[in-house]
DNA sequence: CGGCTCGGCGAGTAGTATTG
DNA sequence: CAATACTACTCGCCGAGCCG
């Protein structure tokens, strides 16, 4: 089987130019977990709401913003109350823009963005930062029109983007407010995560998780649901659902295989966990 | 002192195994 | 398949300890 982690190892992007834009029309059920990756993540909200949250911070996007994902951060996606939207996502490795020899740009600026010194504000009011903003859509739009040269195009937008952020003083300057209990914190959950993800198939107690995270059980149930918005128990039953549900759609193997292929000894209490959140029986998912 | 973090207790709920 | 008993989990509450 497929091993996902919740760092994501897929690369963004052909191997030889690490950048990619997502058209997602999101349904009212949209929602990406949890994860994390080494790429920037901007989210350009074409149509209707979507909430974000950012290393345990929620930010609520609305028609026509733009949010910053930075390298390593912590973030899930979800539409907001029933109602569809559209977004593009652009993601793509800073580490396209670096150069090899000592260079003040790369000293001041890009180096400083990929380790996470400086960052990107995670939503930016474009009120006064209009050019942010069109360069952008036109990054956007080069992408898609793809002419001739259009890597070297996007290149130059992606520098262009940075230095009108650096132009307007609008990026973070993370080492005046670096809060390390936070990242403390978010270092313990990505553990949580990582282990539940390569461990799914087999037992998982909320005990074994209270001794990775060095907590008492309760408090662990606590801690983890501040963060995640979902008990480790549920967040771990909607993980299985949800590989449960790619091996329904991708494979012949009975439902009571895949029950116990995701972890479910139980299998009613795997058909009970399924309807609660699929509305429907896997055999009927399966027909669909 | 107040705010915050974390541990621990107890009660209620959810999940699981067993039995008839 | 339902009833039942047991275990695991969650959550409210309280208190200890730490820090500014």
């Amino acid at each position: 089987m497929k091993d996902i982690h919740l760092k994501e190892k897929s690369v963004h992007g052909e191997s030889s130019f690490h950048l990619h834009i997502y058209h997602h029309i999101a349904d009212k059920h949209y929602y990406v977990s949890h994860h994390w990756h080494d790429e920037i993540e901007i989210i350009y909200i074409e149509k209707g709401d979507l909430e974000i949250t950012i290393d345990n911070h929620v930010t609520k996007g609305k028609e026509g913003d733009f949010i910053f994902i930075n390298p390593q951060s912590l973030h899930s996606i979800s539409s907001v109350a029933n109602h569809t939207s559209i977004h593009y996502a652009l993601v793509f490795s800073l580490s396209i823009l670096s150069y090899e020899i000592y260079d003040i740009c790369q000293d001041h600026y890009i180096r400083p963005l990929i380790n996470g010194d400086l960052k990107f504000p995670a939503l930016l009011d474009f009120k006064n930062s209009s050019r942010i903003k069109d360069e952008i859509l036109y990054l956007i739009s080069s992408y898609k029109n793809r002419k001739y040269g259009w890597q070297l195009s996007l290149k130059a937008s992606l520098l262009k983007i940075i230095s009108l952020f650096v132009e307007e003083d609008k990026l973070v300057n993370e080492l005046k407010y670096l809060d390390i209990k936070k990242q403390y914190k978010i270092d313990i959950i990505k553990k949580l995560l990582n282990y539940i993800h390569s461990n799914y198939q087999n037992k998982i107690y909320v005990d074994d998780l209270s001794k990775i995270a060095n907590m008492n059980k309760e408090y662990l149930s606590r801690f983890f649901k501040s963060f995640i918005g979902k008990t480790p128990i549920e967040y771990l039953n909607n993980y299985r659902i949800e590989r449960a549900c790619v091996l329904i759609k991708n494979t012949d193997s009975s439902i009571l295989d895949i029950s116990m292929n995701v972890g479910f000894d139980n299998f009613s209490y795997f058909i009970k966990q399924f309807k609660k959140r699929k509305k429907c029986t896997p055999l009927q998912y399966r027909k669909k």
